[in-house]
RNA sequence: GGGUCGGUAGCUCAAUCGGUAGAGCAGCGCCCUUUUAAGGCGUUGGUUCCGGGUUCGAGUCCCGGCCGACCCA
């Protein structure tokens, strides 16, 4: 990472520029300024002859001697401007030869149009708004380096038009995702992030701790048990879209800090569960790229994948999708057979640790999940894997459970939700195994108190944006993704 | 945690077998009154990620470390 104090000549000259323009009795780091709205708005003001005002960046500078052109830009667009000795004072020329590409300046001129019929604002006066003391990263690549793009990403917004453009669709999508559920009048609340039980996922939580109240804390690995809880105390529709922590390793999927979407119904299920996040999804990609075909590209922009998002999307059952690629007497074989099985045809590691459900989930991981493009929800599951939510009426091996996959992952599961306080507890207890201090009785106080039958599901925003914008890394979606410091 | 790959000027990248560390952009100087990846001439700039080692000689080979990417667990 460069220091301030480091020793170079492209810093120190613009050091000894800032120092002439305090000598001049200019400001170098100025105050507000008003501009006729962003570049992109200045531009459809623009007309011959009209004078307006533009604010942003100097990206480039051409000089032609007497005069010069400037590209200015914001995150909106970029507008040329001309600088003559005729048209500004001598004070300003002067004031123009401390300027540097990267220093912020705040323009008043001319609309014209060039001999080649650039819309060009001829500068009556600027100002400054802030020197540059650090040159930006080279105009035509941009910032390539992948280390300098998460660590300085101020910069790699600033050059890189792509990156700027996926970070634009995410905080679409999150406003878009707001704006469907109180369309249907779900009420976005917000749940605590520092619990002293982190339950409703199973994950290992960040730990800390309330000086004042000498109390041990975590951060929320999932916000389900208080928004449930909710729904005891009569909010029927609800949902949160909030930062969940994990204590897990950093991949290509996974960050520790994430963006979670959770939603509850009251009285629905979870079939209704996943007709909602089918419509969530459609019409985000409508709305985000104005199509139900995803593409996925390439650094060099050639198609390397397309995900067809076109209603209905498939429903299978959990068993009848293993009973597709692992055999149709999948079941019917004993827990050995399984292993051997899956070791000896599929070809997949089965470690012995491995409970039987857990060999049938491996199996449906890497031959079902890992090879699904187009979405799938994948309905009734093994209860083993997922302890919150209600047992299906005929087969009480089951779950009444949704999981969808797209582009080969976990995009969204969905529950009709456990709302027998009895059995609820059994299941935590089971799940918690000797570590008791994990259950969160508080919960299974509120459930006691009745909950109403509810559909729920949760959808990661980070994953989401990968799947709607063609990211490769959840850290292209994420602003600041964590990173180890350097040094 | 394991494996593979990478880290060279402010930025983007070269550097043959181990033999004087280079280019483009940016910067600086000069020329040019409508250029737009402006152009022309000239020019500055390096702890080759860090620390050891081998060698007459290391960006390059070896060992250790730091940071990152990808794959695996």
């Amino acid at each position: 990472m460069p220091r301030m104090d480091e020793e170079n000549e492209l810093i120190a000259l613009r050091r000894k520029k800032l120092d002439a323009l305090r000598a001049q009795g200019v400001e170098p780091f100025g105050v507000a300024f008003e501009p006729d709205g962003t570049i992109a708005e200045v531009r459809e003001k623009f007309m011959e002859g009209e004078i307006l005002r533009a604010a942003g960046r100097i990206t480039a500078h051409r000089d032609m001697g007497r005069s010069h052109f400037l590209d200015l830009r914001d995150a909106t667009g970029r507008i040329q401007i001309y600088i003559h000795a005729k048209e500004v004072g001598a004070d300003l020329i002067d004031l123009f030869q401390l300027l540097d590409i990267g220093d912020l300046i705040g323009v008043e001129g001319t609309c014209f149009l060039t001999k080649s019929g650039e819309p060009t604002l001829k500068a009556s006066t600027f100002r400054l708004m802030a020197k540059a003391l650090r040159p930006l990263p080279e105009k035509w690549h941009g910032l390539q380096d992948i280390e300098a793009r998460y660590r300085q990403r101020y910069l790699d917004l600033l050059t890189n038009e792509r990156s700027r453009a996926v970070f634009e669709k995410r905080i679409a999508i999150v406003r878009e995702t707001r704006r469907f559920f109180e369309e249907r009048g779900f009420l976005e609340v917000e749940t605590p992030i520092l619990q002293t039980v982190a339950g409703g996922a199973a994950a290992e939580p960040f730990s800390t701790r309330h000086k004042a109240l000498g109390l041990d804390l975590y951060l929320r690995i999932a916000p389900e048990l208080y928004l449930k809880r909710l729904l005891v105390g009569g909010f029927n529709k609800v949902f949160e879209i909030n930062r969940n922590f994990r204590n897990e390793g950093i991949s290509r999927k996974h960050n520790p800090e994430f963006t979670m979407l959770e939603a509850y119904w009251a009285y629905a299920d979870f079939e209704k569960m996943a007709s909602l996040v089918e419509e969530l999804i459609c019409h985000l990609a409508e709305k985000i790229s104005g199509s139900l075909q995803i593409e996925h590209r390439d650094a060099e922009g050639k198609i390397t994948r397309i995900i067809h998002l076109k209603r209905p999307w498939r429903r299978a059952r959990y068993h009848d999708l293993v009973r597709e690629v692992a055999g149709a007497d999948w079941f019917e074989l004993t827990n050995e057979q399984r292993r051997e099985r899956a070791m000896s045809q599929f070809k997949l590691e089965i470690l012995p640790r491995l409970d039987d459900f857990e060999v049938t989930q491996h199996v449906f991981e890497k031959l079902i999940e890992e090879q699904t493009i187009d979405p799938l929800f994948v309905m009734h599951c093994p209860k083993e894997l997922v302890p919150l939510a209600k047992q299906n009426r005929e087969d009480n091996s089951l779950v009444d459970v949704f999981e969808l996959i797209i582009n080969g992952t976990e995009i969204a599961p969905g529950y009709s939700e456990l709302n027998d306080p009895l059995l609820q507890r059994q299941r935590l207890l089971e799940q918690a195994g000797e570590e008791t201090q994990k259950i969160d009785e508080e919960f299974l106080l509120a459930l006691e108190h009745g909950m109403p039958p509810a559909g729920g599901f949760g959808m990661g925003m980070d994953r989401l944006t990968m799947l709607l914008t063609g990211a490769e890394s959840i850290r292209d979606v994420i602003l600041f993704p964590l990173l180890r410091p350097k040094k």
